[in-house]
DNA sequence: CTGAAAGCGCTAACAA
DNA sequence: TTGTTAGCGCTTTCAG
């Protein structure tokens, strides 16, 4: 029993009078054991309250059965349903996940990255706020699979999972544009984060194919709160010559849109990527490029999962669609 | 650098010239190394790509560094977001947090809560389903803090943290019926789960103390997803006396209720227990019992880590307080 | 089918 | 300040 109090194989090898490796063969359900010695070795197990530990096993085995998770924000939902899914597959397969944050920062990133990696995880799916992963190049070369999420990594070999997010800006402006709207705002989060960069892609593309070009004085970016983009609208609505329909790049802005937008009792059609909680409550209808969150979960822990069964080939990129769907109307 | 490729203490002391002791020392931060040393030192634990394996450094000292959770549903954003707070403080004390879920199935937590054992979790927080959690004891006895989070549990000596659900609820009511509101809905989930227990209890007294009592005709219960919440609603405003005003027993129930009443334009005053993402930008003016959920995680945390700090002196209950507020009525 | 011995990678206890 | 030895609790290897 010694120091800790935790009773040991031996502790349980030694009152069933048998060998430790037989203790061992019963715990791990091994098939080739006496039935009579398993019976003996169960009793003695019950007890004693044994209970294997874990760490000791996957020491000795070399076994890695958890999965770490670095999201960028754990005060945002979307990636808290990510983390759930990828739960819900890891538990599939017996596996724990492992949930941390980088709160958006590079070193944080880095520090928690290479943290997991000596509590020996079996993979790592990653939120990028670092712009070089070079320093897992060691890690992903001895074999830890690493999977990107929601932006792309760098530096590495690496599976990823990304939004549609040039398709899905694309399709929502293309049919502002085909209702009719001339004068469409858009407002974006920060330019420098990837799916700002891809959504604005789209946008371009939508104007570009109906032959005309987004108004600069229309577009406003930098708006990382909902606060920030209901004043960003409130100024568009107040200037002379408000727009007639708006397009939101993420749920930040659209919530804060719509609060400008509803408070004013504006008519500006509005159009916004990610869906979000209660949007079918609005009192107005509006456009949503919604995709399945979990599915970006679920996909980045099977990719991972199928990984760590069979060694690096050639990594991928996998996009998850999106689609346009109406919501709120009510009223 | 044997089986796994990675290097091991002994490879970065050989490359070192050093003895093993020495390196942990250096990696460990030891102070009494002379600098000289500890250069060569992190020169050949540079060199070869040297990370420290935590499992081992665990299984050795007996350090505990990671913290299980066990929520009762994914699903439940409520239960991500005390889990994104009870990482975060975990984040302060270089913890990391397992997140795991019972899906609301007692077996499926008596299995997870004894797997995190075996890994050796420094605690456990868990949102108990199972209604008996003796099969803890024995961790606990054995210094493994468990902390019960917004349900109580039993059988064994643990902190708990919980709602103020009956004061909310009582708050709630009372004030729909100071406002001269006599047709009162009531509409709950499930009566087993303890919250609803403990909130319904709040809405007799509420009653009770103006000397009335509930209209049975008026409660429903069970009602465990929105749309069953809607179309209970739905069926309270056709009937021939509908209430004029409604207790929603938490928020899924709110969310189900109001797409009832805002489709059909009725005249129904609205209080909820739980706030949700968006109340603000509803077009009705409801009251909202609110709380502050990351701060049901953060306690919980706290708590756990205090008493992985300092051994069992009596088990406490919190009680997380509730306020009234007002959501909605932009329009 | 069962057991003895070795050792996973590290830290604790003690010596030098 | 540095090194030696033992051993955390388990699984693996190989012999019986």
């Amino acid at each position: 029993m010694r120091k800790t109090g935790r009773p040991t194989m031996i502790d349980v090898a030694a009152d069933a009078g048998v060998s430790l490796k037989t203790v061992s063969r019963v715990i791990n359900g091994e098939p080739s054991v006496d039935p009579g010695m398993a019976e003996r070795v169960a009793a003695s197990v019950q007890r004693l309250g044994y209970h294997r530990n874990a760490l000791a096993a996957s020491l000795r085995s070399g076994n890695r059965d958890t999965i770490g998770f670095i999201a960028a924000d754990l005060s945002n939902t979307f990636y808290m349903a990510v983390a759930a899914a990828v739960s819900a597959v890891a538990a599939r397969d017996r596996m724990h996940l492992v949930m941390t944050s980088s709160e958006e920062d590079a070193d944080t990133e880095r520090f928690l990255a290479l943290d997991l990696c000596q509590r020996q995880v079996g993979g790592l799916i990653v939120v990028p706020t670092a712009d070089d992963h070079a320093y897992l190049a060691r890690e992903v070369e001895l074999g830890t699979p690493v999977v990107f999420l929601d932006r792309p990594g760098s530096g590495i070999p690496a599976d990823a999972i990304l939004l549609d997010n040039t398709g899905g800006a694309r399709a929502a402006v293309a049919e502002l544009l085909a209702a009719g709207h001339r004068r469409i705002a858009v407002l974006l989060d920060r330019r420098g984060i990837f799916t700002m960069t891809q959504r604005w892609a789209g946008v371009e593309e939508a104007f570009a194919a109906a032959g005309r070009a987004p108004d600069p004085a229309l577009v406003i970016d930098g708006l990382h709160t909902p606060a920030m983009a209901r004043d960003a609208m409130q100024r568009l609505l107040d200037s002379g010559d408000a727009p007639t329909a708006v397009f939101c790049a993420n749920n930040r802005v659209t919530i804060g849109a719509l609060e400008a937008i509803l408070t004013a009792g504006a008519e500006v059609a509005v159009a916004g990527f990610d869906d979000f909680e209660l949007s079918r409550l609005l009192p107005r209808r509006i456009r949503i490029v919604d995709y399945d969150v979990s599915d970006l979960g679920t996909r980045a822990a099977e990719t991972l999962l199928a990984r760590a069964a069979v060694p690096a080939t050639g990594s991928q990129t996998h996009l998850v669609p999106t689609r346009l769907v109406d919501r709120g109307g009510i009223h």
